[in-house]
DNA sequence: GCCTTTCGATACAGGTATGTATCGGATACA
DNA sequence: TGTATCCGATACATACCTGTATCGAAAGGC
């Protein structure tokens, strides 16, 4: 059986100093990308951020689009990893009715305007590049392979359980994505918050019985 | 009472060329922005797809800006008037079922993998405007002018009658944007084209209630 | 503490995008 | 058909961005 592998070529050793910088520059460019929009963002900009020049960055990264990808993986990795967190800690005793259990969700995955624009740019971009289609593909798949456990444990404590696990996992990623720019357009945020918590209420209690 | 305004201000006459002229860069664009990005994509890039030089797009728009915004606010709105005229027409005739109803509307809004890319981008691009996020919003208002009573004729047909109308609209909106990145980043389209109607049928049966 | 290696700054060459000013053919109207 | 206006092409000046090649200072091994 044999496996696409994907990895860097010229690896270089990752000295302390090196990885500083890498992670500088990957901060600087969130900013700047959230800012100003990745197309419109230079090299340049990118390391007068950061505090470098020109030098830092060619010694780091080949370009731009390799930049992009390392610092939405790495942020989206975190991003998944926090959530986790949060979730993990059991703080579940004031958790009486469904839908506190996921307004508990709800509240802790972040509703984040400059991670929404890099986010759907990036999206955007993967869809005209093979390979970054399977990136977000893999993301989709990483973020159900987290959700789906935590669900599992918090349905047990409100007495239910997951009926379509696929079904619900992918509804409240696309229910997620699609709210998020709802609550980052609409002048009422709160009302577009509380539609949200609403509407993974609906999807939960659908896709899930009572034991 | 007052309201704000937004109008051309160096209204030129509109010519039979002209018109013609501005056509040809509209469509120039959204084939440009769509392959390209909107970010990378240069004014002569778009000139030299719809066969002119600058000359001619310096004529009609001061700016890319101005060209993505007229070009998105046309294609918005022929794409919801497209949807209202498909499902206008009366061969209501076979949906004996709320999922046949429902599934003739998925079927009648497109999955566009270069509407979406360019969307994606506006609207990340809207986020840092207050100007564009405006439009955003409007178009979103938009749609659920045009979808609700659609939907309300439909749902009379198969003897149901929505009962939450601003919850159903922007569940709708949300899942459908949330399922179309699915449904073009997966490799099973056909898989996630399935999974979208059932979540439409989930959201509709839920806001509905039988006559 | 010395010496090698690493890595970021600087300088340079080449390419490309922008906006304006001007020109001449096309168009409209009488 | 003649004439005035419109509008797109062209040329130009300018700014900016990229990638590479080179150099010197900082870091790390022994």
């Amino acid at each position: 059986m044999y496996r696409i592998q994907f990895c860097i070529v010229t690896e270089k050793p990752l000295t302390r100093r090196r990885a500083e910088t890498r992670q500088r520059l990957l901060d600087a460019a969130l900013e700047a990308f959230a800012e100003q929009g990745y197309g419109a963002t230079s090299v340049e900009q990118v390391c007068a951020r950061a505090n470098f020049t020109r030098g830092a960055f060619y010694s780091n990264f080949d370009s731009l689009d390799e930049l992009f990808l390392a610092m939405w993986e790495q942020r989206s990795a975190q991003l998944l990893h926090d959530l986790e967190e949060l979730l993990a800690a059991p703080d579940e005793a004031n958790l009486a009715t469904l839908r506190d259990a996921v307004a508990h969700v709800a509240d802790a995955v972040p509703v984040d305007d400059e991670w929404y624009r890099v986010t759907a740019e990036f999206t955007a971009h993967a869809l005209r590049n093979p390979i970054l289609k399977q990136v977000v593909a893999a993301r989709e798949d990483a973020i159900l392979a987290t959700l789906l456990p935590l669900l599992d444990r918090l349905m047990a404590t409100v007495g239910r359980r997951i009926t379509d696990r696929d079904a619900l996992g992918h509804a409240l990623v696309a229910a997620h994505d699609g709210t998020t720019v709802q609550c980052l357009i609409e002048d009422d945020q709160q009302a577009a918050r509380t539609r949200r918590t609403d509407l993974f209420t609906v999807l939960v209690e659908h896709y899930t019985e009572e034991i």
